[in-house]
DNA sequence: AAGCAGATTTTGGCATACCTCAATAGTAAC
DNA sequence: GTTACTATTGAGGTATGCCAAAATCTGCTT
């Protein structure tokens, strides 16, 4: 049996994968912010895909029909093992084009996202292996978003929102993921070395969710103070042994 | 104004983009194969589409609204200047396509077509431009097809046959372009080295549009008999002056 | 505890973009 | 002019979308 039998056979069209891969991301986004057992919202899915809620029921239908959701009338969609397996095959497409785009292309880190949402549906199954083996079999993308592998496993990541760390002058933090696809912002951050990979020291943070100091390390050492918003949106990788006060 | 704005703005339909790429095609097809001010027939397009008839009628009716192409009932199609202008770019964008494919991402020249196909409507305007830095502004994708510039333009290329050349076993011929896009037989010509580039010797040819007799310069020097039907598929460029006798 | 108000979801009616098939209309060649 | 193609038309299908009305849920007020 060949690679990726699965979405060929079944010749998903480019509205049910944007729909697939929306639940999932939805989903696990609210497992990230701490909900149990996140059913998916119509209204959700709604404005994640810029459609209609109307909309969003007439393709759940079809969805549960098919057996890629199940759906409870009222309160939400969930994706069954076949539509969660189908999802990440999209997810592992668009991040495995994220960072090809970045690191082989030229692209910067905020240019990808929109290209790779167009081109995740008509790469071949052969194209993303050769992707995969030319970057060398990448586990994340230039955001730090994990890609799934070709069977569909996601490398588990612990991480930590900065905005939840407690100031340590001595310890360094390492960025393993900015949680967001906003190209202004991911220029900002970009500009104060903010990305994935970058190590970083929180010197202390103002009360009442206001600003936090940061500092990065090997940069000219300025320390920037940025919000308690966008610190969310930076993941802080588990506490890294090899870098001690 | 930015680069290509047409194709932005307009934001045709895949289905637009086939049928306008199908109609050039064809229409040059039909030129090259000798006959004068050449309309593009229903039937053509609907097999060159995979579609019925009916439907193209209805696209063609569309397309002519939109003042894409030229429609005399009955008669064919014709692209207007605006039509032909889009045609190019998807041309270009899939030979652009398939050149990058097989010379940076390792896919052989029979494998490719169907990607672009694929790909060619996903790309955007700034990855198109960066294929064609990447790859050095280049003038003939794998199969000796030559590259629209991003102005619309294409080198005009002379051409004739070898079905139609005179056996001469003392001048060189180069191939220039492979009129096919059928995979086996791409196979098939790359194990006898019969690519674009290749320089051969027309040894001789069995009358009544019997087989030629070909030797690939360069080569194990063996010679070769390829059908006139294949003959007709490959062009060979106008006479190189750096290889005389 | 019941019920009501507001928000969310579904339904039903309709639109658009393609497509097929079969019937009709037009063209061209003998 | 009849005939054999070829093209167009018309009826109807699927996929997807929107809107507005009806249904359902939920939390707040009493
Ligand atoms: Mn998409
Ligand atoms: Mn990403
Ligand atoms: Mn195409
Ligand atoms: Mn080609």
């Amino acid at each position: 049996m060949p690679k990726s039998a699965l979405r060929q056979q079944l010749n998903l069209s480019e509205a049910v994968e944007d729909y697939l891969k929306a639940i999932y991301q939805l989903h696990e986004a609210a497992q990230r912010a701490g909900e149990t057992s996140a059913r998916v919202t119509t209204t959700a899915l709604a404005g994640a895909l810029g459609v209609a809620p109307g909309s969003v029921t007439g393709m759940i239908k079809k969805l549960a029909d098919d057996g890629l959701v199940n759906h409870r009338p009222y309160y939400g969609v969930d994706l069954t093992a076949t539509g969660e397996r189908l999802a990440l095959e999209i997810v592992r497409h668009h991040r495995l084009l994220e960072l090809y785009l970045t690191l082989v292309v030229g692209f910067g880190w905020d240019e990808v996202h929109e290209q790779a949402d167009a081109l995740e549906h008509a790469i071949s199954e052969e194209f993303e292996d050769r992707i995969d083996s030319i970057l060398g079999g990448p586990t994340v993308d230039p955001h730090g978003d994990p890609i799934p592998s070709k069977e569909g496993l996601l490398p588990e990541m612990v991480a930590l929102p900065l905005s939840q760390c407690a100031p340590d002058a001595a310890r360094a933090l390492v960025i393993a993921r900015v949680l967001t696809q906003a190209t202004d912002l991911l220029r900002y951050l970009a500009g104060l070395g903010l990305v994935p990979g970058a190590r970083i020291v929180l010197l202390g943070r103002e009360p009442f969710d206001g600003p936090l100091h940061v500092r990065v390390v090997g940069d000219d050492d300025t320390p920037h103070a940025i919000s308690f918003q966008v610190a969310s949106l930076l993941s802080i990788a588990a506490p890294d042994p090899d870098t001690p006060h």
